[in-house]
DNA sequence: TACTGGCACTCCATACTTCCGAGTGCCAAG
DNA sequence: CTTGGCACTCGGAAGTATGGAGTGCCAGTA
């Protein structure tokens, strides 16, 4: 249906039209890349990919820019992902060594990747699911409050207030402290809720309470929270791409947590690239944007996503590259610390 | 110099002038306003402040806009703040109550300031200076490696992993967190420096590589990294304002965390509101906007600073109410919890 | 002295027109 | 299947009115 050329076409389209910004017409093709026809030629090539919906003309008698679907094949089969030079490597490691807890860690990974890719770059905290309780630390900081603060074995630190309602005596407090940690650490957050649900029965009839009330909020603290926490950066790359109204909207939806882990989409295999053009985007204001995005985390396991957002009209094959390479460096940091 | 009725004539042409967006002219100033005099009286005294650097039209025969110096003028002594309404209030109230630990706290906050301003917001994390030791927890996470984590009595919680570069047992992490909790709980931060000083002493020799690096880990947290941290949110009501090359300029200052600091200013009283106008910001892309900022505590205490940033061209009055008023919840809400 | 109406003038926005050229589709010939 | 030729389309740039909001100034009035 398409032969070799009308593939070279296409690429050759989406690349001008990348990095050009204007639609790309036949003339100005045969010009750039030398494929050995004319451009009459090439326009009956193009008028087939036009009807096939791989790329339309603005207006008529413009030159012709790739849909959604053009870029779609282009990434599926017309391209590979480019390796980062040597110099980028090296901002990358430089960049990212150094960081002193997971927060740097992740604000650091944002606005790297932010400058790399020059566009937009969202982080996702590393699943707390995967990871092993370290401690459980309790603090009371007010009568009929006290501070949970949980350590996992990647470094994470959550952390909640609790109403206890009851007065609790620094004892009731230890006591407590010292169960939890017996009872948990070690374990995997996955078991946690099995291991702790006869927790209640184990302390003193007055504690009771206060007990089953930091339990409900650990297990909150677990399961839900968590998997939320989402960062970007580069906000400032979009100015120099496209404004009008979109421009607002993805503003928008970039502000709104639950966008932007949707955004990111379903964990893939670590460290495979996966790229949603356009309209593929689950929400409303990112149509006219893609997201490349990638999981990342220790060994095989997958911890999180990270990924870069920018218009349709982007460098996938170096985006692509700037994506893999930073997700496996964050893993590799996340394993060393 | 200026007499009350020019004064007047400079407090239409704000009002009008952040209502519509468009020079104000004599002619609609006697329409919407009722000084008792002729649209040519009007001329006169616009062509006084005019000279005198208060306002200023973008080409002749236009409207009269005002300058930064109109709006310093406008701003000390010809409004006053603006209370919220009850609803407003209410929002307020609910919007920041439920919030279970200080990033949700500030998270909040700096949400409902840029809805309620339909600016950007810019809220400071809770300085540690003022704060006490409640807890220091030492847990070790790999070989060499141990985390400190540092609770205040504001709820806040530190994290740092340190290189202790020695192999340290169990034994001694508890030995040295034992220490560390008697030696700090309860001293206010500025006194910590002064207590930890011998501390490397009262280890056995073995452990003092390691109690050395904990302390100056301990230091650098205290007093380098905190005064820092500052979010901001609402960055996509810049796109409904001004765009052109500025906005860019805006974008990139707010991702800048040093820019950011500097531009909440010094901390002045609790709940007093202050404002810098245009070419009084520090920061050169941000020449075109103005911020309302107000810092925030407990009691007299101030731990940090709030604001909002926007066009020159903004409804001081109304934005002022609402980073006092929102400064004071906050205030409370910190001091409850 | 302070205010007012009148008047000539300025100049920005807007709309309308013209015009160029890049790009197209189609067709007949190689 | 490819190519050169050709008529056609249409967006964008540049030029040209035109209307109206607003100004400054001045002479007249209270």
């Amino acid at each position: 249906m398409l032969d070799d050329r009308k593939l070279a076409v296409l690429r050759a389209i989406v690349e001008d039209y990348v990095s050009t910004n204007e639609p790309v017409g036949s003339k100005a093709l045969v010009d750039r890349h030398n494929l050995g026809v004319s451009p009459a030629t090439i326009r009956n090539d193009m008028a087939v990919l036009e009807e096939q919906g791989y790329i339309q003309q603005p207006h008529t008698s413009a030159g012709r820019i790739p849909t959604d679907k053009g870029y779609r094949l282009f990434v599926d089969r017309l391209s590979t992902i480019k390796p980062l030079s040597k110099a980028e490597k090296r901002a990358i490691e430089t960049f990212l060594t150094g960081a002193y807890d997971l927060d740097d860690v992740v604000g650091r990974t944002v606005r790297l990747l932010a400058q790399l890719t020059r566009q937009v770059a969202v982080v996702q905290y590393p699943s707390l699911t995967r990871s092993y309780v370290r401690h459980v630390e309790l603090v009371p900081v007010a009568t009929g409050r006290v501070l949970l603060v949980l350590i996992t074995d990647t470094g994470r630190v959550e952390q909640r207030v609790i109403e206890t309602f009851h007065e609790l005596s620094e004892e009731s407090v230890a006591h407590l402290r010292a169960l939890l940690n017996t009872c948990l650490s070690g374990l995997a957050f996955g078991d946690v809720p099995g291991a702790v649900s006869d927790l209640p029965e184990k302390v003193s009839p007055e504690e009771r309470p206060a007990a089953a009330a930091v339990l409900s909020v650990l297990l909150e603290t677990l399961v839900e929270k968590h998997e939320e926490k989402v960062v970007f950066a580069g906000a400032a790359n979009l100015a120099s791409v496209d404004f009008s109204r979109t421009f607002r909207d993805v503003l928008e939806a970039l502000e709104e947590q639950v966008v932007l882990m949707r955004l990111l989409g379903e964990s893939a295999d670590s460290s495979t690239v996966t790229v949603r053009i356009g309209m593929e985007n689950p929400d409303e204001g990112l149509r006219s944007t893609s997201v490349v995005a990638a999981g990342y985390g220790v060994g095989d396991l997958t911890l999180a996503r990270l990924g870069v957002l920018g218009p349709t009209r982007m460098d996938y094959p170096g985006t692509m590259g700037a994506v893999r390479a930073v997700a496996r460096y964050v893993g590799q940091i996340l394993a060393g610390s």
